[in-house]
RNA sequence: CGCGGGGUAGAGCAGCUGGUAGCUCGUCGGGCUCAUAACCCGGAGGUCAAAGGUUCAAGUCCUUUCCCCGCAACCA
């Protein structure tokens, strides 16, 4: 049995659902589970915590628009989600939800806490009030006395709220980027945040009374917890924390919060603050990952370019898709998503590496001596160098994971696969089979193989448990578990039977299989598949717009905003400056001459400095914008 | 001069504290037949964005410039 090395607590973001989660939620779940089940491997007593963040106004606005309940509907989209990380076999031990009774009582103690501490105040959310969003917005949101959201005029109003104060903790969350350069990596982020502290921090709104769906203020039924003291607690809610804290002393401070560069800041600044105040340890380290890209983009639900982890599990495996996730992305930096990329990794690794490794050895091994794995006889420099690799991987792989070095760990366990691949050359035992002299060599040579292989299937344990398993099947390794610390020593197979079994990994068809998926993945031509829209209008709404043909006089550069050009129009009569954000699709001389649509009776407003009278209509299709021209005389309406 | 990250073979990327430019894929040629037409070897292909500077020695340090990308601002 493998001594316990301690406890070893790593956490995932809570998700919001207010949709079906995509592969880049997958890729930072999948990330955490490798490292849980690494550190299980390696003896720690670990705890894996995942989870789902659901009150807040969205969830509210979604749930009303589908008729149902809050409740019912995150419900639902939550039990979608536990299903595919069944699919994906994520090892979590503890599933928080925020609407749970545990967490829900946690929270309002926590707000207690904060609260007798002297640490939040009710205050007055001074601000600019928006009607049609219901949303409040501070004086440098506002534009123009506009609503940054929709436009349209705001109002000066004061709302109660409570307020947590952050600003008392400037300076201490200072120190713990300056003097714990490990608290938060990798290190762009440290900088990002330094900057951030370092410009001044604001009280914190943390609580909402214009809308219900949250957990109540517990000195005020008026107002509900906003997200941060809601959402962020739940990594010592789900512990226990405060009221039953066997876990909670037994696993905080956690060893590891995995998010994603987006949501650093609330991690890094907000929750430790909240933590200090509460005298709470802080996390020994919060780590942002990139984003998975896709081609042209950000991935995003609403540009309707998700790509769906189902439909890839279902085709080629959980085991290849961990694999190519963790594999072939940069922790810390952004990747390109592209099906081509994904199946390259599958087929050239996997299939053809691994899988190809493992068939050719049990054949040999059958063919050679029938099934039964021999002992190594003698010994030259070819076999001590792969014995060597065989070996040395396991440190390797740890310290490549110790600094969350996916990709390298995994490289490290193929620069083994490769070793053995060539191994197969230079001893060439289909010719050492044809002479009975030969036999010690032969076997010499089955046996390093077979004990590299189980060696590999050791390495692959955290990443791809599936495959190892099968591959001990086919190694005769039934009769034991796998132990990390076996793959430090070569010498242990004798006597085992092998069976040939199934591939590993069938080799794909990479065309054939990008076509299939781009059917799968893309629109269905002959399904009528209903837009999301936003709700709907009647005539009269409509009736209020005034779209104009307008022609392009003039197009430049605004002086003070990148992503501003600023236009003039001629609507029939009428020439008019306009300003739009398209400066980063669209150099300006292209729009010279151009007829396009015009919001001609929007309210003006001033856009850095410069005033802009109207709104010219474009195209948004995901990747760039397109503009949207006309043939008719300008001047003239649009209805 | 708001903050930060980049520009290295056809593609995608490694190159930390300076000392012969690497990896995967592709490409060309060869080998092998145990194996999932898989595996192995070799070749071609890079003035390491540009220009200066420090140094015996610079993708690797410094300065300037150009170009990309995040964040922030702003996107009517």
């Amino acid at each position: 049995m493998t001594e316990k090395k301690g406890t070893y607590y790593i956490t995932t973001p809570i998700y919001y659902p207010s949709s079906k989660l995509h592969i880049g939620h997958t890729y930072c779940t999948v990330m955490a589970d490798a490292m849980a089940r690494f550190k299980r491997l390696a003896g720690y007593d670990v705890r894996f915590l995942t989870g789902t963040d659901e009150h807040g106004q969205k969830i509210e606005t979604v749930a009303k628009e589908k008729n149902m309940t809050p409740q019912e509907y995150v419900d639902d989209v939550v039990d979608g989600i536990k299903k595919l990380w069944e699919t994906m076999e994520i090892s979590y031990d503890d599933f928080i939800r925020t609407t749970e009774p545990r967490h829900v009582k946690r929270v309002q103690e926590i707000f207690m806490k904060l609260y007798e501490k002297g640490d939040i105040y009710k205050g007055k959310y001074e601000g600019w009030y928006c009607t049609p969003c219901e949303s409040f917005w501070t004086e440098t949101q506002v534009v123009n006395g506009e609503c940054p959201d929709c436009g349209r005029s705001v109002e000066k109003a004061e709302e109660e709220a409570y307020f947590f104060k952050l600003s008392k903790y400037q300076d201490r969350l200072l120190d713990l980027f300056e003097n714990n350069p490990d608290f938060l990596q990798p290190e762009t982020r440290r900088n990002e945040m330094i900057q951030f502290v370092k410009k001044g921090l604001d009280d914190l709104c943390i609580s909402r009374s214009t809308f219900d769906w949250g957990i109540e203020v517990p000195i005020d039924e008026k107002h509900v917890i906003y997200v941060w003291l809601d959402a962020l607690t739940n990594y010592i809610t789900a512990l226990g924390y405060p009221d039953e804290p066997d876990l909670y002393e037994k696993y905080w401070p956690a060893n590891i919060h995995l998010v994603g560069k987006e949501i650093v800041r609330f991690h890094t600044i907000i929750w430790p603050a909240m933590l200090m105040s509460m005298e709470v340890p802080l996390p020994t380290q919060v780590l942002g990952h990139g984003w998975l890209l896709l081609e042209g983009g950000k991935m995003s639900k609403s540009k309707g370019n998700i790509v769906d982890p189902e439909v890839l599990i279902d085709r080629y495996g959980v085991d290849a898709l961990k694999y190519f996730l963790l594999r072939e992305y940069t922790f810390g930096q952004d990747g390109v998503y592209t099906n081509e990329v994904m199946l390259r990794r599958m087929n050239f690794d996997l299939a053809n590496d691994l899988g190809n490794l493992l068939s050719r050895t049990v054949a040999m091994i059958e063919k050679y001596n029938g099934g039964i794995v021999p002992d190594a006889k003698v010994s030259d420099d070819i076999d001590e160098d792969l014995k060597a690799i065989a070996e040395g991987a396991a440190a390797k792989v740890e310290s490549n994971m110790d600094k969350f070095e996916y990709n390298l760990a995994l490289e490290e366990i193929w620069i083994l696969i490769r070793r053995a691949n060539k191994y197969i050359d230079e001893k060439m035992p289909w010719i050492l089979a044809k002479n009975d002299k030969e036999k010690d060599k032969l076997d010499t040579v089955l046996h390093n193989l077979a004990e590299s292989l189980r060696i590999v299937t050791i390495l692959i344990y955290p990443f791809m448990h599936n495959t190892s398993d099968k591959m001990r099947k086919q190694l005769g390794l039934w009769y034991t578990d796998v132990q990390w610390e076996d793959s430090f020593t070569f010498e242990m197979m004798s006597g085992e039977q092998v069976k040939k079994g199934k591939a590993l990994f069938p080799r794909l068809d990479i065309d054939k299989e990008l076509e299939e998926l781009e059917k799968m993945q893309g629109p269905k031509e002959d399904e009528n598949i209903p837009l999301e829209l936003k709700p709907e209008i009647v005539y009269d709404d409509f009736d209020k717009i005034d779209f104009r043909v307008g022609t392009i006089l003039t197009a430049e550069k605004h002086p003070k905003a990148d992503r501003l050009l600023v236009f003039q129009v001629k609507m029939g009569t009428e020439r008019r400056q306009i300003i739009s954000g398209i400066a980063n699709d669209f150099k300006p001389e292209e729009m010279v001459g151009q007829k396009v649509i015009v919001v001609a009776n929007l309210k003006p407003r001033k856009l850095r400095g410069l005033e802009s009278k109207g709104m010219i209509m474009f195209a948004e299709n995901g990747k760039r914008c397109e503009i949207v021209t006309t043939i008719a005389d300008d001047g003239v309406v649009v209805d």
